[in-house]
DNA sequence: CGCGAGCTTGACGTTGTTCAACTAGAGTGG
DNA sequence: CCACTCTAGTTGAACAACGTCAAGCTCGCG
Protein backbone atom coordinates (compact mmCIF):
# COMPACT_ATOMS: atom_id res chain seq x y z
CA UNK A 1 0.00 0.00 0.00
CA UNK A 2 2.87 2.75 0.64
CA UNK A 3 4.00 4.00 -2.63
CA UNK A 4 7.26 3.19 -1.89
CA UNK A 5 9.06 0.27 -1.13
CA UNK A 6 10.90 -0.45 2.28
CA UNK A 7 13.79 -1.50 0.65
CA UNK A 8 13.98 1.39 -1.55
CA UNK A 9 14.20 3.35 1.49
CA UNK A 10 16.64 1.17 2.92
CA UNK A 11 19.04 1.64 0.47
CA UNK A 12 18.22 4.94 -0.10
CA UNK A 13 18.02 6.75 3.19
CA UNK A 14 21.07 7.96 5.40
CA UNK A 15 19.10 6.53 8.68
CA UNK A 16 20.54 3.29 7.48
CA UNK A 17 23.30 3.85 5.05
CA UNK A 18 26.00 2.37 7.65
CA UNK A 19 24.29 -0.87 7.64
CA UNK A 20 25.35 -4.03 6.25
CA UNK A 21 23.39 -5.78 3.45
CA UNK A 22 22.65 -8.75 6.15
CA UNK A 23 21.56 -6.23 8.68
CA UNK A 24 19.02 -4.59 5.76
CA UNK A 25 17.64 -7.59 5.03
CA UNK A 26 17.31 -8.66 8.70
CA UNK A 27 14.67 -5.47 9.01
CA UNK A 28 12.91 -6.02 6.34
CA UNK A 29 12.37 -9.35 7.28
CA UNK A 30 11.31 -8.50 10.91
CA UNK A 31 8.93 -4.96 10.24
CA UNK A 32 5.85 -4.06 8.87
CA UNK A 33 5.11 -1.33 6.69
CA UNK A 34 1.62 0.44 6.87
CA UNK A 35 -0.36 3.29 5.58
CA UNK A 36 -1.94 5.47 7.44
CA UNK A 37 -4.72 8.32 7.03
CA UNK A 38 -4.10 11.40 7.94
CA UNK A 39 -4.68 12.41 11.35
CA UNK A 40 -4.46 8.45 12.66
CA UNK A 41 -2.47 7.94 15.64
CA UNK A 42 0.79 6.02 15.09
CA UNK A 43 1.87 4.88 19.09
CA UNK A 44 0.28 6.08 21.88
CA UNK A 45 1.45 7.31 24.76
CA UNK A 46 1.94 4.84 27.90
CA UNK A 47 1.34 1.39 25.05
CA UNK A 48 3.98 -0.68 25.33
CA UNK A 49 6.98 -0.12 23.19
CA UNK A 50 7.93 -3.20 20.92
CA UNK A 51 8.96 -1.51 17.60
CA UNK A 52 11.56 1.43 16.56
CA UNK A 53 9.46 3.66 14.12
CA UNK A 54 10.85 5.10 11.20
CA UNK A 55 8.44 7.87 8.80
CA UNK A 56 9.08 7.10 4.99
CA UNK A 57 6.37 9.05 3.28
CA UNK A 58 3.88 12.07 4.40
CA UNK A 59 4.25 13.91 7.96
CA UNK A 60 3.77 13.38 11.53
CA UNK A 61 4.17 14.77 15.04
CA UNK A 62 5.25 13.63 18.39
CA UNK A 63 3.35 15.00 21.36
CA UNK A 64 3.01 14.86 24.91
CA UNK A 65 -0.75 14.25 25.91
CA UNK A 66 -2.20 16.83 28.83
CA UNK A 67 -5.21 17.00 30.02
CA UNK A 68 -8.31 18.45 28.58
CA UNK A 69 -7.00 18.22 25.31
CA UNK A 70 -3.81 20.27 25.30
CA UNK A 71 -1.27 18.57 24.19
CA UNK A 72 2.56 19.17 23.44
CA UNK A 73 4.63 18.71 20.15
CA UNK A 74 7.57 17.62 20.28
CA UNK A 75 8.21 17.26 17.03
CA UNK A 76 7.01 17.54 13.23
CA UNK A 77 8.23 14.81 11.35
CA UNK A 78 8.98 14.41 7.18
CA UNK A 79 10.00 11.50 5.82
CA UNK A 80 12.52 9.79 6.35
CA UNK A 81 13.20 10.16 9.92
CA UNK A 82 12.97 8.00 13.50
CA UNK A 83 10.12 8.79 15.30
CA UNK A 84 10.77 9.51 18.77
CA UNK A 85 14.24 7.06 18.70
CA UNK A 86 15.58 8.62 22.03
CA UNK A 87 12.55 7.22 24.09
CA UNK A 88 11.65 3.66 22.44
CA UNK A 89 14.77 2.13 22.54
CA UNK A 90 15.52 1.21 26.49
CA UNK A 91 11.50 2.45 27.66
CA UNK A 92 8.91 -0.38 28.25
CA UNK A 93 6.73 1.74 26.93
CA UNK A 94 6.34 4.83 24.55
CA UNK A 95 6.57 7.59 26.47
CA UNK A 96 5.00 10.47 23.75
CA UNK A 97 1.97 9.96 21.21
CA UNK A 98 2.70 10.17 17.47
CA UNK A 99 0.54 11.14 15.32
CA UNK A 100 -0.20 11.38 11.15
CA UNK A 101 -0.66 15.06 9.94
CA UNK A 102 -1.22 14.07 6.17
CA UNK A 103 -1.60 10.51 4.92
CA UNK A 104 1.68 9.09 5.56
CA UNK A 105 3.28 5.66 5.15
CA UNK A 106 5.04 4.43 8.56
CA UNK A 107 7.53 1.52 9.10
CA UNK A 108 7.43 -0.80 12.69
CA UNK A 109 10.99 -2.45 13.32
CA UNK A 110 11.16 -5.14 15.99
CA UNK A 111 12.92 -3.47 18.80
CA UNK A 112 14.94 -6.63 19.38
CA UNK A 113 16.25 -6.61 15.66
CA UNK A 114 17.07 -3.45 16.08
CA UNK A 115 18.87 -3.69 19.62
CA UNK A 116 20.68 -6.62 18.05
CA UNK A 117 21.71 -4.53 14.80
CA UNK A 118 23.23 -2.38 17.88
CA UNK A 119 25.26 -4.86 19.01
CA UNK A 120 26.98 -5.64 16.39
CA UNK A 121 27.56 -2.40 13.89
CA UNK A 122 29.45 -0.05 16.33
CA UNK A 123 29.63 2.71 13.58
CA UNK A 124 25.57 2.84 13.53
CA UNK A 125 26.13 2.62 17.13
CA UNK A 126 28.19 6.11 17.27
CA UNK A 127 25.67 7.20 14.30
CA UNK A 128 22.65 6.82 16.43
CA UNK A 129 24.32 8.49 19.69
CA UNK A 130 25.28 11.40 17.09
CA UNK A 131 21.60 11.42 16.60
CA UNK A 132 20.03 11.39 20.12
CA UNK A 133 22.82 14.20 20.92
CA UNK A 134 21.42 16.09 18.43
CA UNK A 135 17.84 15.56 19.73
CA UNK A 136 18.63 16.62 22.80
CA UNK A 137 19.60 19.72 21.75
CA UNK A 138 16.11 20.08 20.48
CA UNK A 139 14.59 19.56 23.84
CA UNK A 140 17.16 22.32 25.26
CA UNK A 141 15.45 24.49 22.78
CA UNK A 142 11.91 23.22 23.28
CA UNK A 143 12.94 23.40 27.03
CA UNK A 144 14.10 26.91 27.19
CA UNK A 145 11.82 28.36 24.81
CA UNK A 146 8.76 26.79 27.66
CA UNK A 147 10.33 27.94 30.87
CA UNK A 148 12.36 31.18 29.98
CA UNK A 149 10.14 32.31 27.48
CA UNK A 150 6.81 34.57 26.98
CA UNK A 151 4.08 34.53 24.66
CA UNK A 152 5.80 36.22 21.77
CA UNK A 153 9.01 34.50 22.40
CA UNK A 154 7.14 30.81 22.10
CA UNK A 155 6.00 31.45 19.02
CA UNK A 156 8.23 33.13 17.36
CA UNK A 157 10.67 29.88 18.65
CA UNK A 158 7.65 27.65 16.76
CA UNK A 159 7.49 29.43 13.15
CA UNK A 160 11.79 29.79 13.30
CA UNK A 161 11.47 25.58 13.99
CA UNK A 162 8.77 24.72 11.62
CA UNK A 163 10.98 26.94 8.52
CA UNK A 164 13.98 25.82 9.55
CA UNK A 165 13.76 22.18 10.71
CA UNK A 166 10.56 20.82 8.79
CA UNK A 167 10.35 23.06 6.09
CA UNK A 168 13.68 24.05 5.08
CA UNK A 169 11.88 27.10 3.57
CA UNK A 170 10.73 30.99 4.57
CA UNK A 171 7.37 29.42 3.32
CA UNK A 172 5.76 26.99 5.38
CA UNK A 173 3.07 24.65 3.88
CA UNK A 174 2.70 21.70 5.76
CA UNK A 175 -1.34 21.79 6.32
CA UNK A 176 -1.03 22.61 10.03
CA UNK A 177 -3.84 23.69 11.92
CA UNK A 178 -4.09 26.41 14.39
CA UNK A 179 -3.95 24.44 17.21
CA UNK A 180 -1.11 22.41 16.26
CA UNK A 181 1.03 25.62 16.15
CA UNK A 182 -0.25 26.52 19.32
CA UNK A 183 0.38 22.76 20.97
CA UNK A 184 3.79 23.27 18.87
CA UNK A 185 4.25 26.55 20.95
CA UNK A 186 2.86 25.86 23.84
CA UNK A 187 0.22 28.33 23.73
CA UNK A 188 -3.64 28.42 23.77
CA UNK A 189 -4.83 28.08 19.89
CA UNK A 190 -6.51 31.61 20.48
CA UNK A 191 -3.11 32.78 21.23
CA UNK A 192 -1.96 31.42 18.47
CA UNK A 193 -4.35 32.86 16.08
CA UNK A 194 -3.72 36.80 17.39
CA UNK A 195 -0.08 35.89 16.91
CA UNK A 196 -0.73 35.22 13.45
CA UNK A 197 -2.72 38.02 12.87
CA UNK A 198 -0.84 40.46 14.44
CA UNK A 199 2.65 39.28 12.73
CA UNK A 200 0.69 39.24 9.36
CA UNK A 201 -0.69 42.92 10.05
CA UNK A 202 3.06 43.86 10.87
CA UNK A 203 4.65 42.20 7.69
CA UNK A 204 6.64 39.81 9.59
CA UNK A 205 5.05 37.27 7.82
CA UNK A 206 2.31 36.45 5.32
CA UNK A 207 -0.46 34.33 5.68
CA UNK A 208 -2.40 32.85 2.86
CA UNK A 209 -5.02 30.05 4.05
CA UNK A 210 -2.62 27.31 5.88
CA UNK A 211 0.05 28.65 4.12
CA UNK A 212 2.65 30.84 6.23
CA UNK A 213 5.39 32.77 4.58
CA UNK A 214 8.04 34.49 7.21
CA UNK A 215 9.02 37.64 5.64
CA UNK A 216 11.74 39.47 8.00
CA UNK A 217 13.23 36.40 9.63
CA UNK A 218 15.75 38.62 11.59
CA UNK A 219 12.51 40.00 13.57
CA UNK A 220 11.30 36.44 14.26
CA UNK A 221 15.00 35.98 15.99
CA UNK A 222 14.86 38.68 17.85
CA UNK A 223 11.51 37.97 19.51
CA UNK A 224 12.90 34.49 19.61
CA UNK A 225 15.87 35.98 21.68
CA UNK A 226 13.83 38.74 23.68
CA UNK A 227 11.62 35.81 25.14
CA UNK B 1 43.72 18.28 45.37
CA UNK B 2 40.48 16.22 44.84
CA UNK B 3 39.84 13.69 47.95
CA UNK B 4 39.47 10.51 45.36
CA UNK B 5 41.86 9.91 42.72
CA UNK B 6 40.87 9.84 39.20
CA UNK B 7 42.03 5.74 38.40
CA UNK B 8 40.15 5.12 41.52
CA UNK B 9 37.11 6.40 40.31
CA UNK B 10 38.14 4.72 37.02
CA UNK B 11 38.13 1.46 38.21
CA UNK B 12 35.24 1.85 40.98
CA UNK B 13 32.30 3.59 38.96
CA UNK B 14 29.73 1.74 36.55
CA UNK B 15 30.46 4.71 34.15
CA UNK B 16 33.13 2.90 33.06
CA UNK B 17 33.23 -0.46 33.79
CA UNK B 18 32.84 -1.22 30.56
CA UNK B 19 36.13 -0.04 29.56
CA UNK B 20 39.25 -1.77 28.85
CA UNK B 21 42.15 -1.25 31.09
CA UNK B 22 44.32 0.67 28.04
CA UNK B 23 41.36 2.69 27.78
CA UNK B 24 41.15 3.88 31.16
CA UNK B 25 44.47 4.88 31.12
CA UNK B 26 44.07 6.64 27.94
CA UNK B 27 41.76 9.05 30.00
CA UNK B 28 43.71 8.90 32.50
CA UNK B 29 46.32 10.58 30.48
CA UNK B 30 44.44 12.87 29.04
CA UNK B 31 42.15 14.51 31.69
CA UNK B 32 42.32 16.52 34.17
CA UNK B 33 40.80 16.26 37.82
CA UNK B 34 40.14 19.37 39.52
CA UNK B 35 38.29 20.73 43.01
CA UNK B 36 36.08 23.54 42.70
CA UNK B 37 34.37 25.45 45.25
CA UNK B 38 30.94 25.94 46.22
CA UNK B 39 28.90 28.01 43.16
CA UNK B 40 32.23 28.02 40.86
CA UNK B 41 31.06 27.56 37.22
CA UNK B 42 32.10 24.57 35.92
CA UNK B 43 31.24 25.03 31.87
CA UNK B 44 29.72 27.94 29.98
CA UNK B 45 26.84 27.50 28.22
CA UNK B 46 27.88 29.29 24.64
CA UNK B 47 31.51 28.34 25.15
CA UNK B 48 33.62 26.04 23.51
CA UNK B 49 33.01 22.35 24.02
CA UNK B 50 36.02 20.55 24.16
CA UNK B 51 35.63 18.25 27.30
CA UNK B 52 33.73 15.69 28.36
CA UNK B 53 32.47 16.13 32.34
CA UNK B 54 32.05 13.95 35.04
CA UNK B 55 31.57 14.96 38.47
CA UNK B 56 33.74 12.73 41.12
CA UNK B 57 33.02 14.38 44.36
CA UNK B 58 30.12 16.71 46.04
CA UNK B 59 26.91 18.25 43.86
CA UNK B 60 26.32 20.01 40.72
CA UNK B 61 23.60 21.45 38.81
CA UNK B 62 23.15 22.11 34.81
CA UNK B 63 20.67 24.81 33.99
CA UNK B 64 19.83 26.98 30.90
CA UNK B 65 20.74 30.74 31.17
CA UNK B 66 17.34 32.69 30.77
CA UNK B 67 17.21 36.49 30.73
CA UNK B 68 17.67 38.79 34.28
CA UNK B 69 18.76 35.95 36.23
CA UNK B 70 16.01 33.46 35.59
CA UNK B 71 17.74 30.06 34.68
CA UNK B 72 16.09 26.99 34.45
CA UNK B 73 17.88 23.90 35.89
CA UNK B 74 17.79 20.41 34.05
CA UNK B 75 20.08 18.36 36.49
CA UNK B 76 21.17 18.24 39.88
CA UNK B 77 24.28 15.38 39.54
CA UNK B 78 25.71 13.85 42.41
CA UNK B 79 28.75 11.63 41.76
CA UNK B 80 29.91 9.63 39.76
CA UNK B 81 28.01 11.31 36.91
CA UNK B 82 28.44 12.34 33.19
CA UNK B 83 27.65 16.03 33.11
CA UNK B 84 25.27 16.96 30.36
CA UNK B 85 26.47 13.96 28.25
CA UNK B 86 23.91 14.31 25.66
CA UNK B 87 25.36 17.93 24.33
CA UNK B 88 28.64 17.60 24.54
CA UNK B 89 29.20 14.82 22.27
CA UNK B 90 28.70 16.44 18.85
CA UNK B 91 28.52 19.91 19.59
CA UNK B 92 31.24 22.20 18.95
CA UNK B 93 29.54 24.42 21.65
CA UNK B 94 28.28 23.61 25.10
CA UNK B 95 24.40 24.52 25.27
CA UNK B 96 24.31 24.30 29.24
CA UNK B 97 26.02 25.73 31.73
CA UNK B 98 27.13 23.76 34.84
CA UNK B 99 27.99 25.10 38.60
CA UNK B 100 29.06 23.11 41.58
CA UNK B 101 26.35 23.46 44.61
CA UNK B 102 28.31 22.37 47.04
CA UNK B 103 32.48 22.03 46.93
CA UNK B 104 33.17 19.06 44.50
CA UNK B 105 35.56 17.19 41.72
CA UNK B 106 35.28 17.52 38.46
CA UNK B 107 37.00 15.58 35.72
CA UNK B 108 37.51 16.72 32.42
CA UNK B 109 38.03 14.18 29.62
CA UNK B 110 39.45 15.50 26.10
CA UNK B 111 36.48 14.73 23.54
CA UNK B 112 38.89 13.38 21.16
CA UNK B 113 39.80 10.30 23.57
CA UNK B 114 35.89 9.70 24.23
CA UNK B 115 34.85 9.52 20.70
CA UNK B 116 37.96 7.26 19.82
CA UNK B 117 36.85 5.25 23.10
CA UNK B 118 33.27 5.18 21.43
CA UNK B 119 34.72 4.20 17.94
CA UNK B 120 36.32 1.34 19.45
CA UNK B 121 34.13 -0.54 22.01
CA UNK B 122 31.15 -1.17 20.73
CA UNK B 123 29.70 -2.34 24.64
CA UNK B 124 30.66 1.46 25.77
CA UNK B 125 28.54 3.12 22.87
CA UNK B 126 25.81 0.58 23.72
CA UNK B 127 25.82 1.84 27.55
CA UNK B 128 25.72 5.46 26.26
CA UNK B 129 23.00 5.00 24.13
CA UNK B 130 21.06 4.16 27.08
CA UNK B 131 22.03 6.93 29.17
CA UNK B 132 20.86 9.13 26.53
CA UNK B 133 17.73 7.58 26.24
CA UNK B 134 17.61 7.47 29.74
CA UNK B 135 18.22 11.44 29.58
CA UNK B 136 15.81 12.04 26.97
CA UNK B 137 12.94 10.14 29.43
CA UNK B 138 13.67 13.14 31.79
CA UNK B 139 13.93 15.38 29.25
CA UNK B 140 10.10 14.89 28.46
CA UNK B 141 8.90 14.99 31.71
CA UNK B 142 10.37 18.74 32.18
CA UNK B 143 8.96 19.52 28.89
CA UNK B 144 5.68 18.10 29.81
CA UNK B 145 6.18 19.86 33.76
CA UNK B 146 6.23 23.05 32.18
CA UNK B 147 4.31 23.35 29.04
CA UNK B 148 1.11 21.17 30.99
CA UNK B 149 1.09 21.87 34.26
CA UNK B 150 0.73 25.00 36.41
CA UNK B 151 2.14 26.06 39.85
CA UNK B 152 0.98 22.91 42.12
CA UNK B 153 2.22 20.39 39.67
CA UNK B 154 5.33 21.97 38.77
CA UNK B 155 6.82 22.26 42.22
CA UNK B 156 5.54 18.67 43.06
CA UNK B 157 7.51 17.36 40.25
CA UNK B 158 10.65 19.03 41.21
CA UNK B 159 10.32 17.83 44.84
CA UNK B 160 9.72 14.29 43.92
CA UNK B 161 13.03 14.77 41.13
CA UNK B 162 14.86 15.86 44.49
CA UNK B 163 13.68 12.95 45.98
CA UNK B 164 13.41 10.05 43.92
CA UNK B 165 16.62 11.11 41.49
CA UNK B 166 19.23 12.85 43.58
CA UNK B 167 18.57 12.57 47.35
CA UNK B 168 17.17 9.21 46.71
CA UNK B 169 15.86 9.27 50.22
CA UNK B 170 11.87 11.12 51.24
CA UNK B 171 14.44 13.23 53.16
CA UNK B 172 15.91 15.85 50.92
CA UNK B 173 18.86 17.38 52.41
CA UNK B 174 21.49 18.81 49.76
CA UNK B 175 22.11 22.54 50.44
CA UNK B 176 19.76 23.75 48.25
CA UNK B 177 18.43 27.73 48.19
CA UNK B 178 15.28 28.66 47.48
CA UNK B 179 16.00 30.06 44.60
CA UNK B 180 17.36 26.57 43.63
CA UNK B 181 14.06 24.93 44.18
CA UNK B 182 12.45 27.79 42.08
CA UNK B 183 14.59 27.72 39.34
CA UNK B 184 14.06 23.61 38.98
CA UNK B 185 10.49 23.90 39.16
CA UNK B 186 10.30 26.67 36.30
CA UNK B 187 8.52 28.88 39.24
CA UNK B 188 9.59 31.83 41.07
CA UNK B 189 11.58 32.32 43.88
CA UNK B 190 8.60 33.46 45.86
CA UNK B 191 6.02 30.80 44.41
CA UNK B 192 8.77 28.42 45.56
CA UNK B 193 8.79 29.99 49.34
CA UNK B 194 5.04 30.39 48.95
CA UNK B 195 4.55 26.46 48.47
CA UNK B 196 6.92 24.96 50.68
CA UNK B 197 5.15 26.95 53.34
CA UNK B 198 1.77 25.88 52.22
CA UNK B 199 2.80 21.96 51.98
CA UNK B 200 4.44 22.45 55.40
CA UNK B 201 1.57 23.83 56.46
CA UNK B 202 -0.67 21.41 55.21
CA UNK B 203 1.65 18.38 56.57
CA UNK B 204 2.47 16.85 53.28
CA UNK B 205 5.96 17.84 53.66
CA UNK B 206 8.20 19.26 56.69
CA UNK B 207 10.75 22.24 56.90
CA UNK B 208 13.67 22.10 58.91
CA UNK B 209 15.69 24.81 57.61
CA UNK B 210 17.20 23.77 54.56
CA UNK B 211 16.21 20.07 54.77
CA UNK B 212 13.07 18.91 53.31
CA UNK B 213 11.40 15.68 54.08
CA UNK B 214 8.37 14.52 52.28
CA UNK B 215 5.78 13.05 54.49
CA UNK B 216 3.13 12.36 52.09
CA UNK B 217 4.71 10.99 48.53
CA UNK B 218 0.89 9.98 47.11
CA UNK B 219 -0.26 13.53 47.60
CA UNK B 220 2.74 15.13 45.93
CA UNK B 221 2.75 12.53 42.83
CA UNK B 222 -1.40 13.47 42.68
CA UNK B 223 -0.37 17.24 42.68
CA UNK B 224 1.66 16.31 40.09
CA UNK B 225 -0.42 14.45 38.05
CA UNK B 226 -3.43 17.15 38.60
CA UNK B 227 -1.23 19.75 37.15
C1' DC C 1 -27.18 23.71 -0.33
C1' DG C 2 -26.46 22.61 4.38
C1' DC C 3 -23.51 20.99 7.94
C1' DG C 4 -19.50 20.81 10.77
C1' DA C 5 -14.80 21.58 11.78
C1' DG C 6 -11.60 24.94 12.04
C1' DC C 7 -10.91 29.84 12.49
C1' DT C 8 -11.55 34.49 14.52
C1' DT C 9 -12.52 38.18 17.82
C1' DG C 10 -13.74 40.43 22.14
C1' DA C 11 -14.58 40.42 27.10
C1' DC C 12 -13.39 38.51 31.36
C1' DG C 13 -11.11 36.03 35.09
C1' DT C 14 -7.28 33.50 36.93
C1' DT C 15 -2.71 32.67 37.71
C1' DG C 16 1.61 33.68 38.98
C1' DT C 17 5.25 37.15 38.55
C1' DT C 18 7.05 41.39 40.15
C1' DC C 19 7.99 44.85 43.40
C1' DA C 20 8.88 46.44 47.85
C1' DA C 21 9.65 46.10 52.54
C1' DC C 22 11.19 43.52 56.21
C1' DT C 23 13.67 39.64 58.88
C1' DA C 24 17.20 36.28 60.03
C1' DG C 25 21.55 34.44 59.97
C1' DA C 26 26.28 33.93 58.44
C1' DG C 27 30.54 35.80 57.47
C1' DT C 28 34.00 39.89 57.94
C1' DG C 29 36.89 43.35 59.65
C1' DG C 30 37.94 46.61 63.22
C1' DC D 1 33.86 40.34 70.63
C1' DC D 2 30.85 43.32 68.48
C1' DA D 3 29.05 46.09 64.80
C1' DC D 4 28.33 45.82 59.96
C1' DT D 5 27.20 43.89 55.67
C1' DC D 6 25.48 40.81 52.56
C1' DT D 7 22.92 37.05 51.20
C1' DA D 8 18.87 34.15 51.69
C1' DG D 9 14.38 33.85 53.16
C1' DT D 10 9.63 35.68 53.86
C1' DT D 11 5.25 38.12 53.26
C1' DG D 12 1.73 41.12 51.22
C1' DA D 13 -0.22 43.79 47.53
C1' DA D 14 -0.59 45.29 42.77
C1' DC D 15 -0.31 44.24 38.16
C1' DA D 16 0.46 41.97 33.76
C1' DA D 17 0.12 38.08 30.96
C1' DC D 18 -2.57 34.52 29.12
C1' DG D 19 -6.01 31.24 29.12
C1' DT D 20 -10.94 30.57 28.99
C1' DC D 21 -15.48 31.34 27.49
C1' DA D 22 -18.85 32.65 24.33
C1' DA D 23 -20.43 33.97 20.00
C1' DG D 24 -20.12 34.38 15.28
C1' DC D 25 -17.84 33.39 10.92
C1' DT D 26 -15.84 30.81 6.82
C1' DC D 27 -14.73 27.34 4.01
C1' DG D 28 -14.64 22.70 2.28
C1' DC D 29 -17.09 18.66 1.73
C1' DG D 30 -20.94 15.63 1.44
Amino acid sequence: MPKVSLSQVLNESTLFSLLTKEQKQKILNNSTHLRYKKGETICKQGAFANHIIVITEGLAKTYLEGSNDKNLIINILKPVSWIGLSSTYNEITYNFTAATIIDSSICFIEKTVFTDILLENNEFSNDIIGRLCNDSKHFFNKITSLGNKQLHGRFADALLYLSKNVAKSPSIDLSITRKEIGDLAGISTESAIRLLSELNHDGIIKLEGKKITILKENLLEKLSKIG
